[in-house]
DNA sequence: AGGCCCATGTAATCTGTTACATGATTCC
DNA sequence: GGAATCATGTAACAGATTACATGGGCCT
């Protein structure tokens, strides 16, 4: 039941509609958690049923009404309460690590270009999530900000993210590589 | 539907019950997918139903009875067809992250428990992969090994781990830190 | 005597994905 | 003219978790 608190903890930083916050649990820039939008509607539907968020319509001209959620109070407090227990642990779960847990009883050819794709992927991850923390950091340095910032904690879960990518990243090339040379059954030294 | 083929990947690498499975499944050493028994039951019998595993009874005295499955040639082409299609998208779904990117809202105390607990968490699981990874080696270097080793899939995919736990672990003792510096109203550097 | 290991499952429930549905506006 | 953006949902299905169920052997 941890969907409820992401999306409490993401409209901790401003009002969002359904649509917004679709946006930013999308696979391509979620840096703390994903979901659907059919996911998010049906769960803004439920925690406002809860009292945990309240909503307010906005009429608009040229595009149509939406609904802006924000956390009341008692919202807040089931956050703290999600805090004061402990985290379930977190799990792996990746398609490209079972096909390389296979490889060696596949043709290689494939791998390397799931690899690569990968490598691609994770490489734009990582210019989006460096972009997000200079935006957020403003003029300040990494130091000063952690220490004297207000809203840290999209910047902290940001870095995991940024952390995670370069880990797939690093990780693609250098298996990719690998397998490329082990597949010209020769030196990966050589050209 | 990914979890047939990581039953299957992890099959390739010797007969194993439907319990020694799920202990490699298990969250705590999982390295490459994690799944409950229940979960792995269900699918080792469909599996078998649709040809992709074999199972042979294996009558034990002082034990239950047990199921050894081996993968089939079925079961290895449909290996093979998964690798040949791109990997979905892997992505991050984490209760800690949730409760960090809430940490300006809420007390620190408890924020500063959860990560000291999953850091506790990593540190065991690096300790386990880095033993691991020796053991696979041999006497062997890691250089030596993956070029010339057999069977490195299993190695590639625990070095992921290794390094996705590292990473883990640096970041909760990064920001555990920084918490109980901000909370403390001062400088990291003082005592 | 109590608890863990081996070994396998069923059933109910919850969570997440995919397909379908609508409709105006703006950008290329 | 076609695609993308804004904006919100319903319905069917697939995948994952939790609770329940059984039972002997081994260790302390």
């Amino acid at each position: 039941m941890a969907l409820r608190h992401a999306v409490l903890a993401a409209l901790l930083d401003g009002e969002l509609s359904g649509y917004r916050l679709a946006k930013a649990f999308d696979l391509g820039v979620a840096n703390f958690w994903h979901a659907q939008p059919q996911q998010l509607y049906a769960e803004l539907t439920r925690l406002e049923r809860d009292g945990l968020i309240a909503g307010r319509e906005v009429v608009q001209e040229n595009r149509p009404n939406k609904r802006l959620f924000r956390v009341t109070a008692p919202g807040l407090a089931e956050l703290e309460r999600f805090t004061s227990a402990p985290a379930k642990p977190s799990f792996i779960r990746d398609d490209l690590l079972v096909q390389v847990q296979a490889a060696d009883h596949l043709a290689p050819g494939p791998l390397i270009q799931r690899l690569t794709e990968r490598a691609g992927f994770a490489r734009a991850k990582v210019a989006l999530f460096e972009e997000l923390l200079r935006t957020m950091r403003g003029g300040r340095t990494e130091e000063e900000f952690l220490r004297h910032g207000t809203r840290v904690g999209p910047y902290l879960t940001c870095s995991r993210g940024l952390a995670f990518e370069r880990g797939n990243l690093d990780w693609c090339e250098r298996t990719a590589a690998l397998l490329r040379a082990r597949a010209s059954g020769g030196d990966p030294e050589a050209p």
